[in-house]
Parts: C-alpha cells; structure tokens; sequence
DNA sequence: GATTTTTTGTGAAAAAAAGTACAAAAAATG
DNA sequence: CATTTTTTGTACTTTTTTTCACAAAAAATC
C-alpha cells in the first residue's frame, strides 16, 4: 500500500518528466527530476526504489520506462471510467477539458437535477441522477465527481456508494462519510485560495 | 510557522464547524469535531494549543471563539483580494462562484488574451494581461489564481512576481519557478481524479 | 585494463507527525 | 461542600517521513 502522500509525488514527477520529453531528453538523473519537482534526490531515487523502479547506475533512469511505471501505478493500462454529478461551473468544466480524454481516462456522462442541463451543448451525455444506477452498472464505473451544492452532497454520495462507486473526487465544501472500502479525494477550493492568505 | 499540513486541518475544522453551527450547536467537544474531520480528538487539542487556542475543560471549545481564531489564521479580518488570470473554463467557474465573496475574498477582476472574454457576461470585469501592473498596484493585490494553458504558465507566474504579486494558486499541469518570497499552492484536477485509480 | 568519476540503491540517523497517557481543571452529583 | 465525572492540555512514546552517508555498479578516462 502506497501513502497518499507517495501518490501525489509520482504524479508530480509525470508533470516533470513528461517536461523533460518536450525538451528533447530521454534520460534522468535523481536531482534533475528532484530539482524540477521541488523535492531532493535522494527522495525521488527512495520512492522509486520503494516501488522497485530501477535507474542504471551512473546512466540515471529512463524517462519512458519511468512514465510507464508511474502510469502503471495508476491503472492507465485498464478502463479509466468516470461519471460527474453535478453539472454547474466546475462540472461543465471538467467536461469540457480535453486532457482526460489524452489521457485515457472516460468520463461516460453527467448527471443533473436540473432538465435544462440535458441539452447536446455539453460534449458528454447529461442524465437525470435516476439513471446512476443504470450506467454505473453498464459501464463498470468505480469512480465519480462529485460536483453538487453542499446541501446535496452527502445524499449525492450515498448514492453513489450504493450503486457500486468505490472512488470519490468531491468538490462540494463538506466532509463525506462512505463506508471504509470507498475512498474520498477532496477539492476545495475555496481552502486552497484561503490557506494563500495565510502566507501574504 | 504553521506547516502547510496544519493549516489545511485547521480549513477543514472550519468546514465541520460550520455544519455543526448550522444544526444549532455553539459548543463542540475535540472528539465531535475529530469524528467529524475523520482525525482523532487529541490531533484536535494538539492543532489547537499549538495556536493557543483554549477550550474550556469539562466545557469543551466555543464554535464561535474557533472560528473566529481559524479567520484570524488566514487574516478574514483584513482586504483580501484576488485576481484570475486565464477566464477559459476553470477561470469562469472561479469568478462566478459566490461562495468567496461571501467568506469575504474579492475577486478584483479577470485577465484574458482573447478580447471575447471582456465582455460584460462575467461578473468580473476582466481586461488584457498588460493591465496586469496597473489593477495590482491600484488594489494591493497580493494573490493570484494562474488558469491559463500548460505553455502560458510560467510567463504568466513571471508576469504576476514582477508586479508583486506574493502568493499564487495554479492550475496549470505545470511546476512553477518562483523566487524564495512566493507561495505557490498547485491544484492539479488531472492528479486529483487520476490518483483515485490507484484505489479502484 | 586499471583508475577515476559519477550516480544509483538502501541501511542508519534525524526530523516531523501522530498517538498515548495522565494530571489538572471544572462542571455535575450526592 | 466533598466526591465523582468529564474533558482539556501537554509531556512522553511511537510511527512515519525525510535526510544522510556510503558501498556498489557502470561509464569515462588514462
Ligand atoms: N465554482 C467554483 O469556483 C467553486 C469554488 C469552490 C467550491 N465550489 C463547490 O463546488 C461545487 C460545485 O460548484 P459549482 O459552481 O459547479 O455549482 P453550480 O451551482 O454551478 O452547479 C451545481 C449543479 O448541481 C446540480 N444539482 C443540484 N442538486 C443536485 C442533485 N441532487 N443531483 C444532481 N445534480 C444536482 C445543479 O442543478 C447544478 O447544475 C459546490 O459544492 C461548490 O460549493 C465551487
Ligand atoms: N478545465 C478542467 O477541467 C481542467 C482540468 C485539469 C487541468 N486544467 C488546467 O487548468 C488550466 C485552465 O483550464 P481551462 O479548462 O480553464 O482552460 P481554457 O482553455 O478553457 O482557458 C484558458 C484561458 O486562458 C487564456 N489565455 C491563454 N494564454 C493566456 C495568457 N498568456 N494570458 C492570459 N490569458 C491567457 C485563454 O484565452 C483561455 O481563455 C489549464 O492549464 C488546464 O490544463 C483544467
């Protein structure tokens, strides 16, 4: 089992190396990926070896071995399927955005109280939240956004749970409670921008 | 100095206090709240005489005192004011989002490359990334959200220290360079959903 | 091909974070 | 008003995370 914390890292040292693919490498070294990610060398070379990622010695690590190993971690090899509940601002917006698709992740629909939301605008098919249950179940979805007002949240989330879901991103400001083999990932972004006032 | 880790507890207890507020409470004792942020009640006691933060014993703490000291952490009490930068799909959301407005952070205005984004549509006014210096300067602006592309990233960051800006939270899939006085706070939504895989 | 240089891989040490345990305070009870 | 109960506040312990330090491997140089 790999800390949360270790988690993040890896996908931090993706964002750097597939930067040093752009700039033409096909190599590096401990305390190039450390210095680019903000960490130490010595941490960047403990987390690989903790998972049995191997570098040459004096040759440094292979940067598409590296990838492949990190996106291994996270399953890229497998379907990567996602609904989003919720679909406002942040919804839309995630909808949207292309990088999932490149980067193999699915997001097989929306869901909405609101009728309005069920037009053919939105580049992924928007659904009322009865039907959860029914694409879940089609597609084998095991993860969802969740992008509803704090008031619908929890209710949001207990559905979710009984139809199968084992993974949650949740945007909503309030802290959901899922039964131990579910496992919440939290966005708030309001804290994110508010713990910034801390610093200035 | 409160590490990052703390600080990010401390919004989190503000978001339960806020739930048990809104069910009519005015005490709380640090195993509610723990139970409630999914910590343990001396995690609660230690963060809070950390602060100096007191509770009374056998009384447990005063919702009100708590939040009141957890605003005085971020200086609630104080102009806080924030720029977008970026108003494509993430910066819009931002800027339309009521909830800092009421929590007291000003959204000053938006920038944007493209001219079709000034339009009175937004509830910010927003302007051409030149203007940049000028609203910084006018408002004392000491924080900046970066939504702008991958490849814009790292100019535009270079754009906002130049100007004074002191504290940045990006979006963009990308580290950013920052000289020692900068804070940058990174939400990556693409790592965010993607390291729910690992557990699925 | 022996020697030097560079860089990985990983135990050992240090630092940071979390959890334990309990004295002290204060409310509640008898 | 003495005793019991409850809950905070914090020293102490344990666990987790990070850094240090250096042997081993491999490329480069002589
Ligand atoms: N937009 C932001 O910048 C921002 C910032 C901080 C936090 N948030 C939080 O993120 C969440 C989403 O924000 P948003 O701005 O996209 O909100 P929004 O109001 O734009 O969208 C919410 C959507 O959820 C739908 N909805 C409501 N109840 C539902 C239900 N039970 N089932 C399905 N759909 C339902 C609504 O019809 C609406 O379309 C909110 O909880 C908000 O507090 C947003
Ligand atoms: N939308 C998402 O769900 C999502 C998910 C993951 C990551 N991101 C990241 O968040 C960032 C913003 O995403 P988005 O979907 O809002 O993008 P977007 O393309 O919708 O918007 C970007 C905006 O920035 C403007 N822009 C470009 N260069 C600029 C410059 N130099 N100065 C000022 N403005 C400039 C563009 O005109 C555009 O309006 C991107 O880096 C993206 O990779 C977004």
């Amino acid at each position: 089992m790999i800390s949360h914390k270790i988690l993040k890292r890896f996908l931090l040292y993706r964002i750097c190396l597939h930067k040093f693919q752009r700039l033409g490498f096909t190599k590096v070294f401990s305390y190039n990926l450390g210095e680019e990610a903000g960490v130490t060398a010595e941490q960047v070379r403990k987390d690989f070896s903790l998972l049995g990622i191997k570098g040459s010695k004096r040759g440094g690590y292979d940067i598409e071995y590296l990838l492949l190993e990190i996106n291994n971690i996270f399953k890229q090899n497998g379907e990567r399927y996602v609904i989003i509940v919720g679909m406002g601002n942040i919804g839309q917006a995630l909808a949207n955005y292309q990088g999932f698709r490149e980067n193999k992740i699915i997001t097989v629909a929306g869901f909405d109280l609101d009728p309005s939301k069920y037009t053919r605008k939105n580049i992924i098919p928007v659904h009322h939240p009865d039907k959860i249950d029914e694409i879940v179940r089609e597609y084998g979805v095991k993860t969802a956004i969740i992008a509803v007002p704090e008031a619908a949240g929890q209710e949001v989330c207990d559905r979710l749970v009984a139809s199968g879901i084992r993974a949650v991103l949740n945007f909503s400001p309030i802290i959901l409670h899922v039964p131990e083999h579910v496992t919440v990932n939290y966005v708030n972004l309001r804290n994110e921008l508010e713990s910034l006032f801390y610093y200035t």
